[in-house]
RNA sequence: GGCGCCAUCGUCUAGAGGCCUAGGACGCCGCCCUUUCAAGGCGGAGAUCGCGGGUUCGAAUCCCGCUGGCGCUACCA
């Protein structure tokens, strides 16, 4: 039997990272087995659905390269893929139970069940359904009230009031759990929707789903579910409940911790592949060393035996590094593609577009190895394509010219004699040059090369300044000492 | 309150009785390299393996208890 395994989301909100993790697990089990990976929707509380989130939760698994074989937008055998669309598999299975005498209707408003579960919290009892319409009597009289209110019926499971259940969990082992504290759980709702207690079991069974992962938020419904296997006949599948993600200071991870949704990692400049690898390693490992792991080497290596049980802190700090060390083992040609488009979305309206791709290739290595983020690529080498650069005088000066901002001027103006004259631009030309300037002048190079470099770049952070200067051209470059120095003696 | 899950450096983790005077990584601190910023190299601090009992010649590793954290306790998932 192939490996299916299976995404489930509901379709409540942008995709989280936590979530994410588990749906990445999952893929990764289906692609070292040679199995399949199939999204499901699970949209049956129609209160909290966000049409939107659906291409929402369809953008990040492309995004993140997590390739499903069938899904609500590819179909696949076991079509519909939104459980919505599924209320008819549903039902029958609901009926099966009414059937069998597993559950019975239920007819009880919401507003005797508010007050019953207040009351048992007041006399600090386990809340709880108490069971009156599991008797003939009781759900006569319920019945009977709602009807004369116009109120539908709920299709409850009668959960035994002895005995346990247990699962062999592929991640946490056994779990037992006592029936006795287990109340008579709602599997259809008045509605005609189903709980995820019964919708989930039912679609894994029609999908021919062998390897359940999900949050081990879940691990309290378990009992349940191993009732409804029970009572519908159904074989459970391979049961495995992830550690769940946690913020640093150790509560559930939201935005407060900063960033959760897929999307901001991506408009931040994170690379798909990085934070896969990151996630990947939230309660996975390979070994006692392995941290950078490609994608390929995860799907080899993924085994649900080395999923720890125990929950991880998002370390963001360690996502961080993780991508700057994706981003240099970029080869260096598709940096500079990625760089291009980049800078193509994120530069000033003001620069022309699209963004001359030629200097872009010629910067792009220089700035490769000095950025964790692609965001940080503006900053970084916006003045190769813009020409309106804005001078600050105290980074012109640093420290070294503050006092005597005449010698600047006429150092910038040395400068651009010497390179205007130079025969060859070539970095080690340029080099040259300015290393005999300063030796002449008897600057410190570090002293000059600043200077020059707030004039060339407009700023005291840029790539090195020599392969700036021939990566700017000659005629900019120029022009740009000049600038600078007009700005200082202004 | 009830039920349940979890417990190794700040963080992610390795560890399945002797290989552990507990290893790696991020972060942090030094030094080196260096035209800025990064990257890189070298070194360092950092965990009495939550606590207490057992079992054993020997326990981070097995058992019990405790404590703490977290989760669930809906006609939400």
């Amino acid at each position: 039997m192939p490996t299916r395994t299976r995404y489930a989301p509901s379709p409540t909100g942008i995709p989280h990272v936590g979530n994410i993790r588990t749906a990445l697990f999952s893929w990764l089990l289906a692609r070292h087995d040679g199995g399949q990976f199939v999204l499901r929707l699970e949209d049956t509380d129609r209160t909290r659905f966000v049409p939107e989130s659906v291409d929402g939760i369809i953008e990040s698994l492309r995004w993140l390269g997590l390739d499903y074989d069938e899904g609500p937008d590819v179909g696949g055998p076991h079509a519909p893929y939104v459980q919505s669309q599924r209320l008819g598999r549903y039902r029958t299975a609901a009926d099966r139970l009414l059937s069998q005498g597993d559950a019975y209707e239920c007819w009880c408003s919401s507003q005797r069940l508010d007050a019953l579960r207040a009351e048992q919290q007041r006399l600090k009892r386990p809340p709880g359904y108490d069971g009156r319409c599991r008797t003939p009597e009781g759900q006569r009289a319920a019945r009977a009230e709602a009807q004369a209110e116009g109120r539908g019926s709920v299709v409850r499971f009668k959960t035994p009031d002895s005995g346990s259940v247990s699962l062999d969990d592929a991640i946490h082992g056994r779990l037992t759990f006592d029936l006795t504290t287990i109340d008579d759980f709602v599997v259809l709702k008045s509605d005609g929707y189903p709980t995820y207690h019964l919708a989930y079991i039912v679609d894994d069974e029609d999908m021919r789903i062998t390897h359940v992962l999900r949050g081990d938020e879940w691990i309290p419904s378990v009992p349940r579910h191993m009732l409804v296997y029970g009572a519908l006949g159904i074989e459970p599948p391979v049961i495995a409940h992830t550690p769940r993600i946690l913020g640093p200071d150790g509560a559930k991870l939201s935005k407060r911790h900063g960033a959760t949704s897929v999307f901001e990692y991506r408009d931040e400049g994170y690379l798909p592949d990085a934070l896969v690898n990151f996630l990947a390693l939230i309660g996975w490992s390979l070994d006692d060393k392995t941290d950078i792991i490609s994608r390929e080497q995860l799907v080899e290596h993924f085994s649900l035996s080395r999923v720890v049980k125990s929950p991880g802190v998002f370390n963001a700090e360690k996502l961080l590094w993780m991508n700057g060390v994706y981003i240099r083992e970029m080869p260096p040609e598709r940096f500079a593609a990625v760089a291009a488009d980049w800078l193509d979305d994120r530069l000033p309206p003001s620069v022309a577009r699209p963004v001359d791709r030629a200097l872009v290739a010629k910067i792009a290595p220089l700035v490769q190895e000095r950025i964790k983020l692609l965001s940080e690529l503006p900053d970084y080498c916006d003045f190769l394509f813009r020409d309106d650069l804005v001078y600050s005088r105290d980074e012109l000066l640093g420290k070294v010219f503050r006092d005597r901002p005449a010698d600047a001027v006429a150092v910038l103006s040395e400068t651009r004699n010497r390179i205007g004259a130079l025969g060859d631009w070539t970095t080690e030309a340029i080099e040259a040059e300015l290393r005999g300037q300063a030796e002449a002048l008897s600057l410190k190079p570090g002293d000059l090369f600043s200077l020059v470099r707030v004039a060339v770049t407009g700023k005291r952070v840029s790539p090195p300044l020599f392969e700036t200067i021939e990566a700017l051209g000659r005629e900019r470059s120029l022009a740009r000492l000049d600038d600078a120095a007009r700005a200082l003696q202004a």
